[in-house]
DNA sequence: ATATATCCCTGCGCGC
DNA sequence: TGCGCGCAGGGATATA
């Protein structure tokens, strides 16, 4: 499932190909996806070059020369395939066609749709409904314990649903909370008011070790993806406790396992006796 | 105001 | 073998 890291490592792959490019077709395949797809999508894009390709939390960012930005989040399973040469047929999840002057074919596929575009402009992007109320980049110096605390002081909920809160720390899905309480020994059951400066220290440097390890690994889900046989990808390696249920610990070891619970509707993975 | 529930949607794995 | 079911969880929206 794309989170950050994952995002980050489409991010990379976009911009690769399309800086510096202009667009000369951009076709969407259906009206919507989560929302209704920008009606003036080719309009705005082809005949337009990509400027940069940015980051904001788990949404990407494709800025034109023309200040255009076109927004991009992957939903549960959506995924960017971009092609050099001569791209294979469509899938029927295809969703978003892009092409470049320079032969590039990028498409968007997603087959349960829960992802979406949006397009504004470089000025109008601080507002933007998806944007405006973000918390802070979790690997950026904005980030800091201090930080942390002061959003999740007065909060009555429990650490797992403040780190998948993003007006809190924007970013964070299921997988990385749970394996950043996992670094920091700290329950995701644990209520936030108990949290004190030692404790969101070592939670801020877990979120931000976990994460930067996996963006260097390419991040998950991606290479899940381009493993077409379904073969799992070389992040499934590193999780310590995400799907790991009644598995030893890794950290206490036999006789001490893994736990699945649900909190607010989604699974969390701890070990009851070191994280607390 | 914040906390929780519901919804969207398809693919997959499981049990019978 | 196949069918139905539950689960996966991003985030907006509605409800308590």
């Amino acid at each position: 499932m794309p989170e950050l890291p994952e995002v980050e490592t489409v991010c990379r792959g976009l911009a690769e190909a399309l800086i510096g490019r202009k667009l000369v077709r951009v076709i969407a395949n259906r009206p919507n996806l989560r929302f209704p797809l920008p009606n003036d999508l080719g309009q705005r894009l082809i005949g337009n070059s990509i400027s940069a390709v940015k980051r904001r939390a788990k949404f990407i960012l494709i800025e034109m020369r023309t200040s255009d930005v076109l927004i991009a989040h992957l939903g549960m399973s959506g995924r960017f395939r971009i092609y050099q040469n001569t791209p294979p047929p469509e899938n029927t999840h295809d969703h978003v066609i892009f092409e470049t002057e320079s032969g590039s074919v990028i498409r968007y596929n997603d087959p349960r749709r829960f992802g979406f575009f949006d397009l504004t402009s470089r000025d109008d992007l601080a507002e933007n409904r998806f944007l405006s109320d973000l918390g802070p980049e979790p690997l950026e110096n904005t980030f800091t314990p201090d930080v942390f605390i002061k959003h999740i002081k007065s909060r009555k909920t429990s650490l797992k649903a403040a780190l998948l809160d993003q007006h809190i720390v924007a970013g964070l899905g299921n997988i990385y909370a749970c394996e950043a309480l996992f670094m920091a020994r700290l329950s995701p059951r644990r209520k936030t008011h108990t949290v004190g400066p030692k404790r969101a220290t070592a939670l801020v440097d877990a979120i931000k070790t976990v994460l930067a390890n996996a963006i260097a690994q390419g991040g998950s889900s991606l290479r899940d993806h381009r493993k077409t046989n379904g073969e799992l990808g070389y992040f499934q390696h590193t999780l310590q406790v995400y799907g790991q249920e009644n598995k030893a610990c890794p950290r206490c070891g036999i006789g001490y396992q893994i736990t699945r619970i649900n909190q607010s509707g989604r699974s969390t993975f701890f070990c009851p006796h070191c994280q607390r």
